[in-house]
DNA sequence: AACACCGCGTTTTTT
DNA sequence: ACGCGGTGTT
């Protein structure tokens, strides 16, 4: 191939991405510069013009998406998919080595993922067993403390209390936790990826073979690394390999769940002669909205520096609309796409980007009302639905006897009368005995220790698990799913129920075993067409619903799901104080920065035109709040704003100090008759002189920040504060 | 074992 | 406001 084919519509810098010598490489790639394009084609140049075999190729990415996209590009580029190739997620990836060495591993053979549906009910479990107060120690807390640690490549034998009680519990439940999935064969997420960079370090032949193997590692969206993700890849790239990873600094929007930045900064010193490149020409959005985005992300500190730049056209100015409430916004929202879309906008061109989940629900009623039709992303997964996880447990108890997690989820699925006290003397067995579910039920069972009744179902339940297995066992995939679960009792069990769902409930079954019919698992792989299934649901969770994929729809996302994607039009919702930036971040120090980058990346979404939104008065969880409008706004520079109204009248020209100084729109409800008002200067008998900044709640439950001089913002409920107001 | 009621939490999400 | 999970009632 022509390496005139790979190169020739490429820009001078992402020119030098492809076709860098070998050695490590770091492109810091801006929003929109063509990051994936360049990685695609530096596989494609590895492959044709550096005569690299494709088994030597590792290329990782975060989402499943991402990777299918990639190997779909590169199969085009070369116009032939590339056999032998590595392309997948940290944790695809992880889990195939683990799959190849399960024995080096230390794992069971048939050993199963469980998501974090399945962790929490485990955790709550075991902390049951062991008698800790859920109140005191919320198992959502311990669950965020497990996988934190386990991001950071700890296990609770390295973890070090220092005598405090609260991590000494939290060991004591890790502990139990890492037992009791080794004994039940389960492995969470971020066990996954710990277990892998054990395998590795611990066996140094293994680790010689895939550092030899893999001679070139490919990163995607490097700045979303977590600790352990960075040290695989730091273990995998061994003395002759190169690495070569693309990411941005100033779209890392995952640090709260582990992303750590600094991988970034640390790239250059932790691998020798590392290149950096910086792609800056931005290709999707116009200048207007690029000069926007580059100001807002310049009050960022700590950055590595990019000036993003283009050659399209300056484009319309970005249009800022003022809303009394959260209906004005949403009617407005609507309005203008309705008008866009008679003016030539597809509706998938368009995008409305908000920073939580809730804020769409308004939205999607005023859409349905207004007859548009429109696809929320984001919602629950396929494999992820109750019932589906109900069928896949069956499936799973047939491949491995000794899951608990799955266990628990169907020995009463349908109701099989077996009761609470049964279930406890199993787990409580189960505990002491350091055995299974299964195993106890066998013990118990055998031992005569229920009363007949119960005995007789626990061992009807082993029978039924048993024989679906012996009746199952040479049955194709898809045959043994449909025998499985028609005999499950499932079916039975959903029809009973007389809510509206439950006809849907029973087409997701149906879909389920349609599932295993186009699932085709690689030959490659060692294990058994039901395990490698099994794994593909817990590792790919299904891609939405399918239905409304195809036809014309406005877009709904939060913006965290958009990055990555491009919209010609793009409208950024309940930009307010509390909302965006939330709530959460501003009480907690040092997370502005991480919003200030979250609204860069939806601001780089948009191609054409831009809407900011934002409602002076929300009804939010029941109450009515009132926000100022985001500081973010200000920070943009207004001579690229406008204001609009309905109709996109333009109203005037937005001055940047009308967020800055002006007051609250119209006096608050909230604080009326209190003699309070926002803005006003106030005394505090023990945090002295400040500024009333922001007011919520109703009458005895008013509350008010406050912005003191020395003791910084605080809420305090205005009845209780006894403040005192200054002229 | 099914149903009613209470109380809590409610930023962002992948695997 | 609203949904979910947990508990208590029939």
């Amino acid at each position: 191939m022509d390496a005139e084919l790979i190169l020739h519509d490429l820009n001078a810098a992402q020119r030098a991405a492809v076709n860098a010598p070998l050695t490590n490489l770091l492109i810091l790639a801006g929003a929109g510069s063509g990051k994936t394009r360049v990685l695609v084609h530096r596989i494609a140049w590895l492959i044709t013009q550096a005569q690299v075999a494709p088994l030597s190729i590792l290329a990782v990415t975060f989402t499943n998406k991402a990777a299918k996209e990639m190997r779909e590009r590169i199969a085009d580029l070369l116009t032939t998919p590339a056999h032998g190739m590595w392309v997948g997620t940290f944790h695809g990836l992880a889990h195939r080595l683990l799959r190849a060495h399960w024995q080096a591993a230390q794992l069971p053979e048939t050993f199963q993922i469980i998501d974090s549906d399945d962790q929490y009910r485990l955790l709550r479990r075991i902390m049951r067993g062991l008698e800790i107060d859920e109140e005191k120690w919320p198992i959502k807390r311990v669950q965020w403390f497990i996988n934190g640690k386990k991001d950071e490549g700890l296990r609770a034998a390295h973890i070090e209390s220092f005598g405090r009680l609260d991590i000494q519990v939290m060991l004591r439940i890790y502990e139990a936790y890492e037992q009791a999935c080794a004994l039940a064969g389960l492995v969470d997420f971020a066990e996954i990826l710990l277990r892998c960079h054990e395998l590795l370090r611990d066996n140094t032949e293994l680790l010689q073979y895939y550092q030899r193997r893999f001679q070139h590692i490919l990163v995607d969206e490097f700045q979303d690394t977590n600790t352990i993700q960075y040290a695989w890849l730091r273990l995998l790239t061994g003395q002759d390999s190169k690495i070569w990873v693309v990411g941005d600094d100033d779209q890392s929007i995952y640090g709260w769940r582990g992303a750590k930045i600094e991988n970034i900064q640390r790239f250059s010193q932790d691998f020798a002669d590392t290149q950096v490149i910086r792609l800056e020409q931005n290709y999707r959005s116009t200048a207007t909205i690029l000069s926007a985005a580059n100001a807002l992300i310049a009050q960022n500190a700590e950055r590595l520096g990019k000036d993003l730049w283009t050659d399209s056209a300056q484009g319309e100015l970005i249009s800022v609309y003022a809303a009394f409430n959260e209906i004005d916004e949403a009617r407005f929202i609507v309005d203008t796409i309705k008008t866009q879309h008679r003016q030539g906008m597809p509706r998938n061109h368009i995008a409305l980007l908000y920073r939580s989940n809730a804020q769409s629900r308004i939205l999607e009623e005023t859409l349905l009302q207004a007859g548009v039709p429109y696809r929320v992303y984001g919602g629950q997964r396929f494999f992820e639905r109750a019932e589906i996880k109900d069928g896949l447990a069956y499936l799973r108890l047939l491949v491995n006897r000794h899951d608990d997690a799955a266990f628990e989820r169907v020995i009463n699925t349908p109701t099989r009368g077996i009761g609470e006290r049964t279930l406890l003397e199993l787990r409580e067995h189960a505990r002491t005995q350091q055995v299974s579910l299964w195993q106890a039920s066998i013990d118990l069972t055998g031992a005569k220790q229920f009363a007949a009744r119960a005995s007789n179902a626990v061992v009807a339940f082993l029978q039924l698990i048993d024989s679906l297995d012996n009746d199952s066992k040479n049955l194709t995939l898809h045959q043994q799913t449909q025998y499985v679960l028609r005999h499950s009792g499932l079916f039975e069990h959903v029809l009973k129920e007389k809510s509206q769902t439950a006809q849907n409930r029973l087409e997701n079954l149906e879909e389920l075993i349609n599932a295993t019919q186009h699932f085709h698992h690689l030959s490659e792989e060692r294990s058994s067409p039901l395990v490698a299934f099994l794994a593909h649901t817990a590792l790919e969770s299904g891609e939405g619903d399918a239905s409304s994929e195809d036809e014309e729809c406005v877009q709904l996302m939060t913006l965290h799901t958009a990055k990555g994607l491009e919209f010609p039009l793009v409208f950024i919702c309940g930009m307010e104080e509390g909302l965006f930036p939330s709530k959460m971040a501003l009480e907690e120090m040092g997370r502005l920065e991480e919003e200030r980058r979250l609204l860069y990346v939806g601001m780089t979404r948009a191609m054409q035109k831009l809407y900011l939104c934002y409602a002076e008065c929300r009804r939010l969880h029941g109450s009515e709040i009132y926000n100022r409008a985001s500081r973010f706004i200000a920070e943009l520079p207004k001579d690229l704003l406008q204001e609009v109204r309905l109709k996109n009248q333009v109203v005037r020209p937005l001055q940047t100090t009308h967020y800055h100084h002006r007051a609250p729109p119209a006096m608050p409800a909230v604080l009326q008759g209190t003699g309070f008002k926002v803005g006003q200067r106030v005394n505090h008998r023990s945090f002295g002189e400040g500024v009333i900044v922001d007011a919520e709640g109703q009458g005895e439950h008013t509350r008010v920040q406050v912005r003191f001089k020395q003791h910084g913002s605080k809420w305090l409920v205005l009845q209780l504060a006894k403040l005192e107001a200054l002229v």
